[in-house]
DNA sequence: AAAGAATACGACCGGTCGTTCTTATTTCCG
DNA sequence: CGGAAATAAGAACGACCGGTCGTATTCTTT
């Protein structure tokens, strides 16, 4: 029934592929990544590629998607993991400097490399860009929302600001430790974050100094 | 001795094909420039840009020192002429917002853009474009400092992280207003900072509502 | 055993890339 | 006025681009 080989072949070839191109567009970009340079890392030929994708574009439309996967893998899935609250929008924040910090990706962040690189450029591509990012911030709102239903932050706080600064300290992160001093920025990207919230939440205990 | 009416002729055509380059680069990325595209958009020929750069390389380092050049006749020279101190800290951040919400770069912003293009792209370029963030971020810090020097900030504020925290609201203004709400974004780009200094201010009445 | 789909390959296409070379035009200086 | 230098243009190059094609191999289904 699902027991087709071929396609569970194809499916674990699909995944490598696009892991290797959702790296390879950290360094190059997602249109600057070449099939045959991406065929060659995989020691795969160019036309096998192909065979899976039809087009390009349809190859870069996935890479988006399995971007998103592991964002949300290694990312989102840490942090709910924390309770809800102030601790959680920390959780996330620390996950998202250690994916950082940890180098997982050779150029840093995904989605901040290729929306910079696509934020100009007309297409589904963009539009699936856009997609990730709305979603992205939506997310970080609602959990920031969960945070004044709890009463960690203030009712009168202006919930999407705070969403705001928060992804502004994740982006200029990964954007300075590749080109500045790496150890500054993630300490400034941490105690920016703590300092925010220590500032805003009535209970000091919930944002102790070693926890992450 | 000066008046050589080649060499003025050549300067200026150096200059509008290197605003150009800057334009272009924010759509296409620095690398994804091509010579061809460049010299169709200014009318010229492909090879009479080879008689002004020797190779694209030369021509990209002369591309980012252009943008460092209009940086600093937009943004920075404006934020001068507002007094020191928190005022002055102020000033640069609206001037780079309206410098993002009038659209002057079709792709936002030129260092935003190649930063992230260049963050895993080792070279003279990388180098290039390093240095001049480099600077960026010792002259945010200074204009901090000066603040603190005024005592318009707190005398124990960790001032590279304001300076962090400054900055990075402005690179999230330029990629979320290309991708989402731009006004939602740069409302709270000026929010956030007005909020930040606000806090640390002594002073209330430096930092009025109307002005800017 | 045979048919057929999924997967992968090498060869090749037209086009664009950065670069070089040769040639023509313009402009300054003696 | 005439030689030198700067500024262009055009043609051509080897390399690489995305994409197509025909073919071979593998595995499931009948």
């Amino acid at each position: 029934m699902t027991s087709d080989g071929r396609i569970a072949r194809g499916d674990r070839t699909r995944t490598a592929v696009l892991d290797t191109a959702v790296a390879l567009a950290t360094e190059v970009g997602l249109d600057g990544l070449s099939l045959a340079q991406l065929a060659d890392r995989l020691g795969v030929s160019k036309s096998g590629l192909f065979a899976h994708w039809r087009s390009k574009e349809a190859l870069q439309l996935a890479t988006v998607d399995r971007a998103v996967a592991q964002w949300e893998e290694r990312i989102v899935a840490p942090a709910l993991r924390a309770p809800r609250g102030v601790r959680r929008l920390r959780a996330l924040h620390e996950a998202r400097i250690e994916f950082y910090a940890a180098r997982v990706l050779p150029g840093g962040c995904f989605f901040a490399n290729t929306e910079f690189e696509y934020n100009a450029r007309p297409g589904p591509v963009r539009d699936r860009l856009s997609e990730a990012f709305g979603r992205w911030t939506a997310f970080l709102e609602r959990l920031v929302q969960e945070a004044v239903d709890l009463g960690e932050l203030p009712t009168d706080l202006d919930g999407p600001l705070l969403a705001y600064e928060i992804d502004a300290l994740g982006i200029s992160a990964v954007m300075r430790s590749r080109m500045l001093d790496p150890d500054a920025t993630y300490r400034h990207a941490r105690q920016g974050l703590l300092n925010r919230l220590r500032a805003l939440c009535p209970d000091p205990t919930l944002l102790a100094e070693g926890q992450s």
